[in-house]
DNA sequence: ATTTATTTTTAGTATTACTAAAAATATGGC
DNA sequence: GCCATATTTTTAGTAATACTAAAAATAAAT
């Protein structure tokens, strides 16, 4: 499912002209949204002022603890700052969203997601012919199918269960799964996940450890 | 929408008998999950094992460097090893799906999704009586409806936007937002979105500032 | 029982996370 | 423009700790 689609949808993609930015930046971005100074966030975090100063230009990396102690005085979850990726549409008109379809024509694809700083939730509708198969796949993060119309059968790790109109599942995406439309009509199945099917986001850090190569992450100086 | 929804969810959730799992804790549980030993995860990492083992059983606290190391030789996003959360049916079907309504019979809802560790994706269809209006609410995270029956109005900071069957909108739920069900029907929306709003997730860190408090991070020993 | 694999412990030490205070810069009021 | 105050940056440390190599303990495989 996914195999096919990538390369397809990955010709639409506008790629933001910044690069991801930095923990420091991330931080002091927040603050100045915030409208804090560096002597509110230290008080409320129990740093010094200087630090913070160093921390948001970059020369030098907050432990764990204080990186927590910042989150919190600045309302925000870790997970935030350590991420920042740009925009579409955010909404869509079944009349007039875009459908995509490859050469194999038994599927057919609505995006629904846009994308933004920080956005991790991607969807789509997905149309398939009567007949038509998934390769089983495992990838990281999760999804969920809703079933719009018709309906399908699902494994997931060796499991196989039928979904009709109406009905869902949700799982992890490492499990190794696919689909099958047993009907005799096409099934449309909205899909939601974490997954970046689209290619939206920039700079990924999933790639095989190579130390140097994940030195490039947003941490100052910190060099190996 | 979720300040009406959240208390009543929350009367159904089991909670997991074990606290939220610390750093180490998650990370040990991912390395063995891959079925990898200390000193291969170390030599991806460019770590000794020793530290790995003083890491996973939190006697000391990573850099945010070391932890990017450790992230991608265990092939996780960093963010993934911040918090835990446990399950339910990965699998709902429209006939025997538990729907919930509250003392305001204005809405009533169908879980669809699921939860697991690591799981960040939730889902629910709402079903808005006509008339029905939604506060407007801002949050962490980021959401997307998609209109199964019925039309609705959404405002997302002061911008008015009419969604009908089939339509949908994507949106970062920090900006402020609020609908309104100005039809004359029943509106049934596929809400997928970031936010815990069933409260799967343990251990909440979005208290205010307080650095005791926030000394509760799984850190290891890192105290002020 | 023996060997090997894996993890934990020990004993450090180089590095740095973080400080207080001084200096520089920015802002606001008159 | 001048002056006072607010804010940020810089400086000069140092206590703490992030991280190590190697030994010891434990677990697993044969």
């Amino acid at each position: 499912m996914y195999a096919i689609f990538l390369p397809m949808l990955k010709n639409n993609i506008q790629v933001k002209d910044n690069a991801a930015p930095d923990l420091g930046a991330s931080l002091r971005a927040k603050r100045k949204e915030l409208k804090l100074t560096m002597q509110s966030v230290a008080d409320a975090a129990g740093l010094s002022v200087g630090f913070i100063s160093q921390v948001e230009r970059g020369l030098t990396s907050p432990s764990l603890g204080s990186l927590a102690s910042l989150a919190a005085a600045l309302d925000t979850e870790i997970s935030s700052f350590l991420h920042q990726p740009s925009a579409g549409s955010q909404t869509t008109h079944e009349a007039s969203r875009l459908a995509y379809s490859v050469a194999d024509a038994d599927v057919s694809y609505e995006r629904l997601s846009t994308s933004f700083a920080g956005s991790k939730l991607h969807s789509v509708i997905v149309h398939e012919t009567p007949g038509h198969r998934m390769e089983p796949i495992s990838h990281h993060g999760e999804e969920m199918f809703y079933i719009l119309d018709g309906e399908i059968t699902v494994e997931i790790e060796g499991e196989v269960e039928v979904l009709r109109k109406g009905d869902s599942i949700h799982f992890e995406s490492r499990r190794v799964h696919s689909t099958w439309n047993h009907g005799s009509s096409i099934a449309s199945i909205l899909w939601c996940g974490t997954m970046d099917v689209f290619g939206d986001a920039p700079a990924p850090i999933h790639k095989k450890a190579s130390p140097q190569e994940v030195a490039t992450y947003p941490t100052g100086e910190t060099e190996k």
